[in-house]
DNA sequence: GATGAATGAGTTTTCATTCAT
DNA sequence: GATGAATGAAAACTCATTCAT
């Protein structure tokens, strides 16, 4: 009795195991060879699994690449949305709080950099993919915006919502550039530094709310 | 005799002509196929030459590919170089210069925007393509660096070593991230908003260097 | 005791409806799709059973093949006995009632005529599926001489056992020949012409046996 | 310069001879394994040729399949046409150039039965080759359907369309009779009986135009 | 007995590269 | 120097069969 109703799990939970084991494969794969050099051949040999696999749980190499995306993506956002609930509740907190997360190791990392740009660069040939990417934007730009928002009103700004506008826009811009920045000097890079620069264009932005950790505007 | 004197230039030229046409077909290629979708036939078609000219002239596909990022390259900076040229003598000119030119449609379009990052993808994968998507760094990078820092002296900061090298890392990766911005999103991207945010995120640093042309900062 | 009663004929009959059903997939996939497009997946997908029931049934998919044939062979069988056993004991009763029944509706549909051909195809490489396709002959060519023999006899022939093997050979070729017709052009086929043209044929050979009726041989 | 009149037709007819020699070796592999057995390995074995040139010429197996369908049937046409072209022009002589013909060796063999058949049974999967077996209908259809009118005409039958249509028809039947007859028993197939059986048909239609080489009717 | 996940040999296709012309 | 037919290694994919559950 007992073995009937384990065994029926058993066989799914290997089945979930397999599927994974390939999006793992596959997500190594394109962080150490490209998209390009990602062959199916590649994958299975890294899984240690057989090649009609792919085929058997995903249909076919590029639904496996689509699912790989979803769930890099996926991942991004349970990291920042923990950080976001584990911080603090002001607007500056939460806003440091994304900043800070993702510019940390858990996110800006070689084999997720890679990915992410690997994607990128295939982006607008397959739409599929192309969500992923977009990621940073719908969903964080939203609560980026509102957070900054709130700020822009408790300073008094003249125009608000375009100041929120353009604080969520340039902060979302400035974390994309230093991802980039990671990409390709990923040894010289320093985290502090590009957290320090991102608080400094905050600190420019709105002086009252955000300062350099003690440090003074560049001016005064 | 003249005969042999007409033909040779004819011969260079034309020789010089399809490296050229194999040059920009291949860009073409990437810009609308990815870099995936870039194979010899594509090429060829589109530059209308015969197969055997891509092994003639660049000694095989990955070298072609290497060639028109470099070409692509010398164009970003030709294009920079110029603007600089012309633009007033002044620090706060010349970076304003940089700025303007490097979101202006002459750099920041879809096929530059589809090429660059098709290619970034690939980077890590070819070292000679990655010194292409290199290129905002090294030289423009000390160039802007120099500029910010007699900026920085003049208004007097600090430490102006590292508030210049600051506010070169942040235009950089500002610049860099409105790219991203274009390419996921094309239609709604608009230069002046980007143009706007880059100079924000300066005359938060600089205030007295850098206004939002006649805007006020966020706070007062 | 009961339940052991009652349990083990629903076990064998569920097996034989399974067989059944399986048989039934695979003539229908071979109507539909094809002998290339009947896949072991096509025929569990339309059975609606699992993947291991073919080999358990049958041993295979070859051996599956198989059998679906000899079923198909039977039915057809089944069919023209069954109106010979309804149709009326003269000679010319019967070899009509043979013709009237290979062309009706109930042989002479698309599903039959797809099936047929597409086994035929492949006929010479299996031998076990050959063995279906040349059903048309060895006892209905045999039966159908006999009667033609009785005929030719009755019409005092001069050599009626060749006349009657020629009779027996030609209305098979024509009746092989009028399935090819629908097979090719099911919606232009006229049963009603197929027919004439085997009475006329039968009529040319045997006059005074076989008329159009109540039509007029071609010539006077 | 000879040399170069002569060396351009070279190539053509080298790359000419090549896509005929995996036309023809296409064709040996269906007649000899089947359409399902006829693999890309199997083809240019036989062929003695390079895997990528079933692309090259064809773009793909399928491509060649309707190729090597399309030659055939041109192949059967051509037969035909210079036997009709070498008979005598009387309706009879080329009716009956067209039942031997149809039925000699030349046409009526295992290769090209099994050729044949392998395409119907694939006919109603693809158009392209459904074309191909067609072609035993409107182009010959139409002709001896003229041919028979003549004699109808000629003969004064009552309505003569109908007699020429019934006659066309059965004779196009007939024929395609013994080619399954062939198929399925090519030792014990009698051209000769065959070629009897189809005039004996043509005299029962039309007494006074086809006789059986000196042989009467069945009945007298 | 029944299931369906897993396998891997074999299929078609792609494509950079070669080389005779 | 230019051409494009030819090559074949490697790619993605299919599918009958196996076997643990």
């Amino acid at each position: 009795m007992e073995r009937q109703v384990d065994k029926k799990p058993t066989r799914d939970i290997l089945r979930e195991r397999n599927r994974m084991a390939l999006i793992t494969a596959t997500l190594d794969c394109v962080a150490e060879l490209g998209i390009a050099g990602t062959s199916v051949s590649a994958i299975i040999e890294r899984a240690g699994l057989s090649r009609g696999m792919i085929h058997l749980h995903f249909d076919g190499k590029d639904k496996l690449l689509e699912e790989a995306a979803q769930q890099l993506n996926a991942q991004y956002y349970d990291t920042l949305d923990a950080a976001l609930l584990a911080a603090g509740p002001s607007p500056e907190e939460q806003v440091e709080a994304i900043v800070r997360t993702d510019l940390s190791v858990d996110l800006l990392n070689e084999r997720y950099a890679n990915i992410w740009y690997a994607f990128r660069g295939e982006a607008r040939k397959r739409d599929s993919i192309a969500v992923f990417s977009n990621t940073r934007d719908a969903r964080l730009r939203n609560r980026i915006f509102q957070t900054f928002l709130a700020i822009a009103r408790s300073a008094e700004c003249p125009e608000p919502e375009q100041v929120a506008r353009d604080a969520a826009h340039g902060t979302l811009a400035l974390l994309e550039g230093m991802w980039a920045d990671f990409l390709l000097h990923p040894h010289a890079f320093r985290r502090e530094e590009a957290t320090r620069i991102v608080l400094r264009f905050l600190a420019g932005l709105f002086p009252s709310h955000f300062t350099l950790s003690g440090a003074q505007p560049a001016e005064r």
